[in-house]
DNA sequence: GCCAGTATGGCACTGAGTGTCAAACACTGC
DNA sequence: GCAGTGTTTGACACTCAGTGCCATACTGGC
């Protein structure tokens, strides 16, 4: 989940090394003693660094949950953009969250895991819808272009991402919820089902 | 907009004033040099309290305009609650969603800044969104009530107010990037129509 | 006028986040 | 091998957010 393959100069290897293992140290803290508990110092020592480098890597705590988000919410939306041209925007998108879903059933007890924090950290919950808010903006450009639309004069590719997400996160919420005991892939398609009820 | 009933005793009206006083000044001062440039203890000092006190009122500065977006959401839960019983859910979505409006056009300007303060910085939004996302919950259960749907087994209460709100916010953000300029009832109306397409 | 409950201010403390600087390191051409 | 350049790091100092604690002042009822 962390990993990322292998840039060309040493420097930047190792500077990801670093990283790696402020990621490391800090995921085990917020699992072991909780997030609000861990502080800063504790995350650096535990990496082997100073705090302030620490800060040379995340810009916060919270960050250091986020970025790894951030990374495959890019993945999804380079998958949204090679979707074939003709496919309609509802398809479209649900297929490039079935990406998403398939990181999430791949490791079902570790995406539950960081889902449960993620929603039950007010802080974290904060920086993470945040963080939605900023890549549904991105997803409703991609789509517009897809679809040729002026983003700006027309908010239905907004519309479209915003009824998407909405769709998929109260599945995956649900999911949460049951702890994973029901298929994601089956939530999502039903809220989709529903979401998009006519087509159009 | 800060203004409330008055209540009973002298006490509570006393502590009402100092958190107006607290309000107003907060508000001024990040209208006049920026929510971040702006710290508790010059809102303290111009409210003419000590920072203690000003957390005795507020939990942090973002809170300050947080807690008078809880009061507006809390209004728009009860009229929602109390839209009749046949209603179809996205009708009664609708209505209650246009006290919003009201208030919105009523004062435009205010409105308009309040809402580029809300959406431009950063820790300001995330706490926005924090908020929104509790307020999809509640109105979630309101609605499953009013349909007698059990909320915890059924989405469609959930999906239907997370639609519902989506279409607002984008047809709102599109308010907002406008200045205003375009009238918010038909933008919101044009996005519900969206999103509910076809009658379910 | 006494007593209980509450609001306040002051103080001290932890922790987040940032600027600055000097030392350590790697990478280049010579 | 060596000097010069650019980057990474740790250390220190500083501001600000947020909290606990305690002494004081004010308000109510009796």
């Amino acid at each position: 989940m962390v990993e990322r393959m292998e840039p060309a100069t040493l420097a930047e290897r190792k500077r990801q090394l670093v990283r790696d293992a402020l990621s490391v140290a800090a995921l085990h803290a917020f699992a072991f003693q909780g997030f609000d508990e861990t502080t800063i110092d504790q995350i650096a020592a535990a990496a082997g660094v100073s705090r302030r480098t620490f800060f040379r890597y995340f810009r916060s705590k919270e960050d250091v949950i986020i970025d790894s988000l951030s990374d495959v919410n890019q993945h999804i939306t380079a998958e949204l953009a090679g979707r074939p041209e003709g496919e309609p925007p509802a398809v479209a998108l649900r297929r490039a969250f079935g990406l998403l879903i398939d990181t999430f059933t791949e490791y079902p007890e570790k995406s539950l895991a960081l889902a449960n924090l993620l929603l039950t950290t007010p802080a974290l919950r904060a920086r993470y819808l945040d963080r939605q808010y900023e890549w549904r903006i991105e997803l409703a450009a991609e789509l517009a272009r897809r679809t040729g639309l002026d983003d700006d004069t027309d908010l239905r590719s907004s519309l479209l991402v915003g009824v998407a997400l909405t769709a998929f996160e109260v599945a995956r919420d649900e999911w949460v919820r049951c702890a994973g005991r029901e298929d994601l892939n089956a939530l999502v398609d039903k809220a989709f089902a529903f979401v998009y009820g006519a087509p159009r």
